[in-house]
DNA sequence: CTGTTAGCGCCTTCAA
DNA sequence: TTGAAGGCGCTAACAG
């Protein structure tokens, strides 16, 4: 028993499958009531859905988002797919997953897959890769976004263009001040604390990490501080917790036996989920935060805020992103900043908690 | 410029659009090695990229999965659709992505969009509703989805079937044995505790929330304990952390002023978000876990273990509960439960840290 | 305002 | 093995 279709509803209806369309969907035209009505209960008797299939190849418009995270599971981007949700919600489309776990080659397969669905948009969370060994697989998904788009696609990318990408109509670029806010953090965290600074990096090449390291450099300087020392390990907690071992062992060692007089650190870890990481390292190795060393972490994500010491960190409008980024694609708000150069609205702000209370 | 069909690549490598369909595609038929070489070639140049709506309608198929969840920014269900998207990756399908608030009125609307777009099958994360009030919508869901299955779609509800749901055909109920689990969780509480018990519950009627209460109170009956008193708040952090508000004044008022002759209170969260709150609610009151009063949750969030003091809780595979539910729906795997009450093998581990260790 | 006529792009019998 | 023809379910131009 096959779902029954709009020719099955007309024929019950006792009208031609354009007007029973006409009734069932929004179409300028307007049937009249009786007709209607009439139509309306026939599709209703039979259960009748009408088959997105066919009507998004009849209009060649899916009604579907695609959206491409390096992993549902990280709070980080769980948050902003629940923005892009919503914004969805309010286009009344339906959002594609695809996880990619940060390649661009896979990032690139997304994209072809979201393309042969006909996906309306695209939006690309995830911090971009500069890596020298990513450059071909970059340009083929540059390649990729550009031919969507030529088609008619729109596309999204938080935070940094897809490295080699043009810019050809449709594709948009929403700004994350990564930079700007870490170096507000940096200076802020300079003005509370006159030790040495270290920071916990993502590899080298992911941009958004790239970003934040500067950044923080850059404050630093400004306040007249010396560039700290960089840690690179992965984007992740576990990345942090490693670093954080390594950090530990030298805290403990320029304290030489006498931690009260060791010299003390004051960390900055790329993101809140790695600041989390180094914490539990620090902790696990016997030492405590904020008193024997301080740390921060970038993000502020949700379900740590509950974590103690409570964490120092830069607050992202996460949902916010989600929902900006996909509304830039929507057909109503296209021309905002087409030129793709425009300011964009995302602001963050430094907020400083216990953990880099200076005793 | 449109994107191009499968009928300019057959034109341009000079053959039919059979025969290219069968190139491209997977087709019983082989075509010959040089035929099949200039039409990939003609393809390759033309940048072709089938299109999936017309590949679906034709073949009545989406290579879609549907997944229903309450909030993909809540860990919870961040988890599972972590496992999800595995599960589909390996059956070469994406993920739909539907986010419902837990309303069953929302659900149905989902599962119905899902039908539009002919999903393969349809995955339901998210605790059941038995009130009053979702009676009318849990009908309506259990209707559509029937009326899904009946046309060939695949279903599976992880936990509970939906409240009123006859048993047709592709129709699956992953198991989560969280009664069984609450009670173990309260066999060993009750072993090293011998004061009262408080559980912290989502509203009643909510099905998870349900039988963890029940399993929780059977297991202190089956210790020979009295049966926990029970606040009644919201199924997140919020509503824990407004019990914990409550729990805190308790203690401290039974306290009289000396708090430590006060009676402590062991505390059973329903799930770990909603310990977190009210963990974080104690000590907003200047209460310590566990010296002023002990603490578990359940589902072991994995973004949560580093949450001090460590939360007791009951380890659920989260990720593995997506992918199993997920296969579970896979043509190749049915006939394994196709009777919807097979054993099912979900298992969690009661997993007792420090928030619960007596003084 | 309604019905008729063509496709949207692809797959799948069927005959050659 | 290959090509030709029909149809998947719906919408969008036309006529009426």
């Amino acid at each position: 028993m096959a779902a029954s279709t709009l020719t099955e509803v007309a024929r019950l209806a006792g009208v031609s499958p354009a007007t029973a369309s006409r009734v069932l969907n929004g179409s300028a035209r307007k049937p009249g009531q009786d007709i209607a009505e009439r139509v309306r209960q026939a599709a209703d008797s039979l259960g009748y859905i009408p088959n997105a299939q066919a009507q998004g190849l009849a209009k060649s418009s899916s009604g579907l988002i695609g959206l491409i995270v390096h992993d549902i599971a990280d709070p980080y981007f769980a948050a902003i797919a629940r923005g892009v949700q919503e914004a969805a919600r309010e286009q009344r489309k339906m959002v594609l997953l695809a996880t990619t776990g940060g390649a661009p080659a896979e990032e690139k397969e997304a994209v072809a897959a979201f393309a042969a669905r006909r996906a309306d948009s695209i939006v690309i969370a995830g911090s971009r890769s500069s890596r020298e060994e990513d450059q071909e697989d970059n340009a083929e998904l540059a390649a990729e976004l550009d031919r969507y788009c030529r088609n008619g696609g729109r596309v999204a990318v938080v935070g940094h263009p897809v490295v080699g990408a043009t810019a050809p109509e449709g594709y948009h670029v929403l700004a994350v001040p990564n930079q700007e806010l870490a170096g507000a953090l940096a200076s802020e965290l300079a003005a509370g604390w006159d030790g040495d600074f270290v920071i916990i990096a993502g590899p080298e090449g992911l941009l958004t990490s790239d970003d934040r390291v500067q950044g923080f450099q850059d404050g630093l300087a400004g306040a007249g501080r010396a560039p700290a020392g960089i840690l690179r390990t992965q984007f992740n907690r576990a990345g942090g917790y490693e670093a954080g071992l390594k950090l530990a062992a030298h805290i403990k060692g320029e304290g030489d036996g006498t931690r009260e007089t060791g010299r003390k650190l004051c960390i900055f870890a790329v993101n809140d989920v790695m600041a989390i990481g180094a914490a539990a390292a620090l902790r696990a190795e016997g030492l405590r935060i904020p008193r024997d060393a301080t740390i921060a972490g970038f993000d502020d994500i949700e379900t740590l805020r509950d974590f103690r010491p409570a964490l120092s960190t830069v607050r992202l409008p996460l949902e916010e992103i989600g929902r900006l980024a996909t509304r830039a694609t929507a057909p109503a708000a296209e021309g905002h900043d087409s030129d793709g150069g425009l300011p964009q609205p995302i602001t963050g702000e430094v907020t400083l908690r216990r953990s880099t209370e200076a005793a």
